[in-house]
DNA sequence: TGTACATCAGTGAACGCGCGTTCACTGATGTAC
DNA sequence: TGTACATCAGTGAACGCGCGTTCACTGATGTAC
């Protein structure tokens, strides 16, 4: 029963690694088919064209990194410090086992048109968004604009992994994964940052 | 005298402000030459190609904003904590009076071939870096790796400049320069933040 | 000062190339009777 | 169960398009005598 469509896989795995390892730009729709070794039409068969593949996968890469990021965030009653610790490390490990595919989840997004929103439940964004909330809700963390708060996270963690892949810095990120965690706190602990 | 190469300019002109605007792989010789009322062909009378005039017109930008920045970290006797707010309101001020060439010199890097290299004096990541060692030296922070941490402030401050150009953050980023300030001040001042 | 030639910025049609996409076709699988 | 037809994944040569670049040419400016 239902041999049809047995290439699709296929051409999934190779288009993820190869966006991924290239950057969407910068990959084309033969080298896909070739790495999947199917013709260039097959493709067409399974989406209506390269940039509508690219944003399914992209989603779901997406959808599921984050289902596997926001239990380490929640932490069923752990300590806020060790929570962000671990998540730090969840994503520094994750970017260890395979930067490619990490990069294009957490960095790839400027690659596709600005219009293109990503779900809110899916968004790594949104889920440390959601956590800070929480945190400043439970009284755990100073009251503030959970979305700025986000953004100085975002940089803090994903910068030493920019430069890791750029080959600037040559310390293994998860080595760096405990200061990084500090400096997060160091943000967060701080009152009154919202201007508004 | 020296009539000549009268275009040029007008050709550096609509290249950066397209460059910084569109990115430097959409933007195309037609578009720059339409821009800069010129014919297609005029851009090869000085330089080789697309990319190396990209390159160099990169380089010169670059280089005009460390110049104006290295002052301001270095502020003559003013405290740590002073000096890196003029800073950060420094970055956030010319990005509100023209977000596209700010944009073009701190985040385009990533356009260029990567074996391409800036030179160490005019990089302005290379720049905080040596006002980090300078005040380890004095004793104003504690000692530490400086690239490491210049990685971790880069993110802090970029990265509000990012969500505010993604539309994703309405706050004008000039706005937050305090917090911004605060959270670098707050990751700077912890010990011990190098695992080596 | 005038004349002949060299230099060089600038032109824009044309070229070659690589890209995403199309399309007529194949062959295996599912469905109707 | 067998037969006729519909469906659909897959093929790969061909198409159209936009890109960076080339090149024969122009005309203004500099130089030699």
């Amino acid at each position: 029963v239902g041999r049809r469509a047995t290439k699709r896989q296929g051409i999934e795995r190779a288009a993820i690694r190869l966006f991924a390892a290239k950057g969407l730009a910068a990959t084309t729709i033969r080298d896909i088919a070739t790495e999947a070794g199917v013709g260039e039409g097959a493709l067409y068969r399974h989406w209506p064209g390269k940039a509508e593949m690219a944003w399914d996968l992209y989603c779901r890469e997406v959808e599921a990194f984050s289902r596997a990021f926001e239990p380490v965030l929640a932490g069923n009653g752990r300590p806020l410090d060790k929570r962000l610790l671990a998540a730090v490390r969840f994503i520094y490990r994750r970017y260890r086992d395979g930067p490619d595919r990490l990069a294009f989840v957490l960095l790839a997004r400027a690659g596709f048109p600005q219009q293109q929103i990503l779900d809110k439940k899916i968004d790594p964004d949104q889920v440390v968004v959601r956590f800070l909330e929480r945190e400043m809700d439970r009284g755990t963390l100073p009251k503030g604009d959970a979305f700025f708060r986000m953004s100085l996270l975002r940089g803090i963690v994903l910068q030493p992994v920019l430069m890791h892949r750029y080959g600037r810095l040559k310390t293994d990120p998860l080595r760096l994964a405990r200061p990084v965690a500090r400096a997060c706190m160091a943000v967060l602990r701080q009152r009154e940052d919202n201007p508004r």
